[in-house]
DNA sequence: ACATGATAGTTGCTAATGCAACTATTCGTC
DNA sequence: GACGAATAGTTGCATTAGCAACTATCATGT
C-alpha cells in the first residue's frame, strides 16, 4: 500500500510511542535514581502496593502490572525484599500464591520518591502540554493499552 | 497539592506512556521476532539507516535514534555485523567516526520484516484508534520526544 | 478419591544493557 | 604548531531481564 514503508505513518506512530517512552523512561530513571537511589521498577512496584485495596498484590499482578516476566519479578521482589521495602507473605486462600506487601521503609522511601517524581514528571512530561492534551493522551493510550 | 500522590493524576500520565509502550514493545517484538527472527533493537536500526539520506549513520546517530547507550549501541551494532545485515565503514572525514551501513542482506531481512510489522502495528495500534486519534497522538508524542 | 491438566512461583542459564574507564582522534586556543 | 579539552567509539565489569524447565499446589472430570 504504501509506496515507502519504512516511512509508513503506521509505522512511525509506533516508533514514535517506543521512542517517547524510552526517552523519559532514561530522563526520569535517571532523575529518580539521582534524587531518591529509587531505580524506576522499584517505585513501580511500591507505586502499585500503595495503590492496592488490600495493601498486598500477588506475584502475577505486580508482573503483569509493571510489564515483567514471572521471573524477572521473581528476581525483582527478591532485591526489594532484601531492602527490606517490602515483604512476602503466605496467601492463606492458594498456597501456591505469594502476597506482596509494602512495609514502613518502603512506604516512607515511596513518599519522598513520589514528591521528587512528581517535579520530574511536571518537568518532562505535564509542562509540556496542555491540559487537554494530557486528557486526551490519557484517553487515547488508555484504548490502547486495554489489552496489548 | 495532591491528597493521594500515588493516584496523583500526573504520575498515572507517566506511568500510562510507559506501560502502553511496554506492552506494545512486548507483543509486536514477540510478533516481529516470531515471523522474521528479527529482533526488534535489530529492526529499529535497520529502518533508521534505511530512512538515512546518505545511506549510512554515524554509531551515535543510531545510539541517539533508538535511545541506547553508546556501549550498548557498539554492541548491537557488532551483532547485527556478525549476522551480516550492516557492516562499518571507515569515515572519510573524522578517523573517530564510523559509519555503518546496511548490507543487501539486511535490506531484504528488512523488507520482509517491514510487511509483517506493519501488520502488527495495525492489528495492536492503527485498528483500535481513529484517523483522528492518530494524528492527535502523533502530534501530542511529538511534544514530548522533542528533547527529552 | 484420583488422575489429568492448569496455575503460581522459583531457579538455571543465557543474552542484552549500562556505567566507568580507556584509546584514538579532532578541535580550540595560545 | 603544540597542548589541553572535547568527542567517537570500544572494552571490562556488573546488573537486569527473559525463556525454559522445575516444584508445588489447586481445579476438573470421571
Amino acid at each position: 500500500m504504501a509506496v515507502c514503508p519504512s516511512n509508513d505513518k503506521r509505522v512511525k506512530l509506533f516508533g514514535l510511542i517506543r521512542e517517547t517512552s524510552a526517552r523519559l523512561d532514561r530522563t526520569l530513571g535517571h532523575e529518580l535514581e539521582d534524587s531518591c537511589g529509587l531505580p524506576l521498577p522499584w517505585f513501580e512496584v511500591l507505586l502499585n502496593l500503595r495503590r492496592s485495596e488490600s495493601g498486598v498484590l500477588k506475584m502475577t499482578e505486580i508482573a503483569d502490572a509493571i510489564v515483567h516476566s514471572n521471573a524477572g519479578t521473581t528476581r525483582l521482589i527478591d532485591r526489594l525484599e532484601e531492602a527490606g521495602l517490602v515483604c512476602r507473605q503466605s496467601c492463606p486462600n492458594d498456597r501456591r500464591s505469594t502476597h506482596v506487601a509494602i512495609t514502613t521503609d518502603g512506604n516512607a522511601r515511596l513518599d519522598a520518591a513520589l514528591d521528587a517524581h512528581v517535579e520530574h514528571v511536571v518537568t518532562h512530561v505535564s509542562s509540556r502540554l496542555t491540559a487537554a492534551e494530557r486528557d486526551e493522551l490519557a484517553r487515547i493510550l488508555g484504548k490502547l493499552s486495554a489489552d496489548a
